[in-house]
DNA sequence: TTGTAAGCGTTATCAT
DNA sequence: ATGATAACGCTTACAA
């Protein structure tokens, strides 16, 4: 006998499939003392109730689909570890796919989990506002959904966020307190909110300080845009005296230019990072970084989930801004105290 | 209506069920222009088949499930990119759990997959030997699995593993070179076999090359672990002039006590770490390190699995060795020339 | 408290 | 080339 199902058992047992349907689903009437004899004899058989029959029937599965974009930096995982923290507390399980910053694979790997039918999604998009539609078409289908910090604008769903706008301003704000001027800002991927919220706090920065701003210059989220950008800036001879980059990966590509070209930092150029990456503390100098509450943003979203799974139907979307921190390292300390 | 269904459609045309399954899957006989216009109405009305019912009487779903112990490194991260490479190039989903280094956890983990009747389980153990039963009886019921890097003792499975000896006494070995003696190691996670490998290649090392090697003390391979460690030496005026750690995480932790305390790095301790992280060479100084082919290991893994899958029944376990490579940076070389 | 039987959405066998 | 119909393993009215 290949595998042993609720058949099986009942036969052994002398019982019908629905007793011991019921034995494994205890909100039935069922006589204590039969459902632990069929308790156990399933324990003894090592019979499972196959859960593609129950999902089949019951059209849910507690499992819940976990969609970013990637693992390679320590972000996401952070994040997936605070939401699996909670989901396991309340008897499910998570799947993850990672979408590659492919939106055909993102939509695929979606696809795949409402497929099999998971009770809910978490999901941090590759990039922005092409998909809307899609993502609306599943709301309206009353699957819930929690969005995290890449999400769509103009859609009905709980989303968890960070004030990437406020903490931009606070990290441009750091660097002008120390005398900076003409900062330069290396920009992160195109199409997304956080791009230009980081962008506007930026600018709004100088603004409230009445400085003027330097280059805002497209770069990118990946090391080797950092490098690129950094040669680029060499080349034209227009090395500033301080950048802001979109993040920890793209101001450490720089840095690394900047340093074999022979340039010191912070003396000769200010830097400063965001999402505070494993290395930020690591490496030397140590990197200025903005650090996001990676396990809040997991716990938070899992549990904005868990209450619209609960209240199936009647539920109003929510967005949550959570709270970051300003990591000061050695990177954009002005030890001239002065202007430059 | 909520769902649209294979029922729903076969009625909208005017055709069985039975066709508009042909049409679906065309290894059966069925008219092309029938098929195309089931198809192209299926579009229209936004049908697709439900992979559960599907699943459930074939027992099989295109699916394949990933356990690992986290995501947090960028070691696992980035053989799972070289798994999915391969696995999305034949159609295959990849479903991704993390066992947060809890044999309970993975147990679950591993148990949802194949409940979800996955085709096969591409797995990297939290730890060994209590777990093999668990394993086996898997084995046994012809479910196809590859173990990678962390590996179970005694099982005809497949393997794709990682010559920890021979890298561990290659890495103590270029230590030796550089003129170190009474090499200190710290070792890594007990129970399991990669742990006991590096340990041996560190042993093989200096029996080779005729030196007392150093102490042989537990350490993780957590960066606090290799933080605590260093505080012992420290405490017990036991600082030695060169380490062999069991990874990369444990070396930095170690070194930033050492630097903190005033000690100079390759001056004053020598260090190598182990499975190339992130921060390698970035950190200061640049740790040397060896490096494991992750995405290789990945591929490799994968298509042992479809090898297996395919030939179901019939198959021969395998265990395939990668190579690696040692990236020798600031941290291990012996700037004083003489031995030490 | 337990049993009977319909049904979840497919595939696959057997007719036609 | 197509249609009927019995599975797949379970849950859940409804009946007993």
């Amino acid at each position: 006998m290949k595998h042993i199902t609720i058949k099986d058992l009942a036969k052994t047992l002398n019982v019908s499939i629905s007793t011991v349907s019921r034995a494994f689903n205890n909100k039935y009437d069922i006589k204590p003392e039969t459902r632990d004899l069929i308790l156990q004899k399933a324990e003894e058989l090592g019979y499972r109730p196959n859960p593609i029959a129950r999902k089949l029937i019951q059209q849910r599965s507690f499992n819940i689909g976990v969609v970013v974009p990637e693992f390679e930096n320590s972000f996401f995982p952070k994040v997936l570890m605070g939401a699996q923290e909670i989901l396991h507390d309340k008897g499910y399980q998570v799947l993850m796919m990672q979408s590659n910053y492919s939106w055909e694979i993102e939509k695929k790997n979606v696809e795949t989990l409402v497929d099999n039918k998971v009770d809910g999604l978490i999901i941090s998009l590759t990039s922005e506002n092409k998909n809307n539609s899609y993502y609306k078409s599943l709301i309206d289908q009353n699957i819930p959904i929690v969005f995290f910090n890449r999400t769509v604008d103009d859609i009905p769903a709980s989303q968890v966020l960070f004030d990437d706008f406020k903490w931009a301003l606070f990290a441009t704000e750091h660097l002008i307190m120390q005398g900076y001027q003409n900062i330069v800002h290396l920009k992160g991927s195109e199409n997304l909110n956080l791009t230009q919220n980081r962008v506007s706090g930026f600018q709004q920065a100088h603004r409230k300080h009445r400085v003027k701003p330097g280059k805002i210059i497209p770069c990118g989220f990946r090391t080797k845009d950092g490098e690129r950008v950094a040669q680029q800036l060499i080349d034209n001879n227009e090395v500033p005296r301080a950048i802001f980059a979109a993040n920890d990966s793209c101001a450490i590509g720089a840095m690394n230019i900047f340093k074999q070209s022979g340039y010191h930092i912070p003396n000769d150029i200010a830097m400063v990072g965001f999402t505070e990456s494993n290395l930020a503390k690591h490496i030397h100098p140590s990197l200025t970084s903005v650090e996001q509450p990676t396990k809040d943003i997991g716990q938070t979203a899992a549990n904005l989930l868990l209450e619209q799974i609960a209240n199936k139907g009647i539920f109003v979307p929510q967005t949550i801004f959570l709270n970051g921190r300003l990591n000061v390292r050695d990177s954009s300390i002005n030890h001239l105290q002065k202007n430059v």
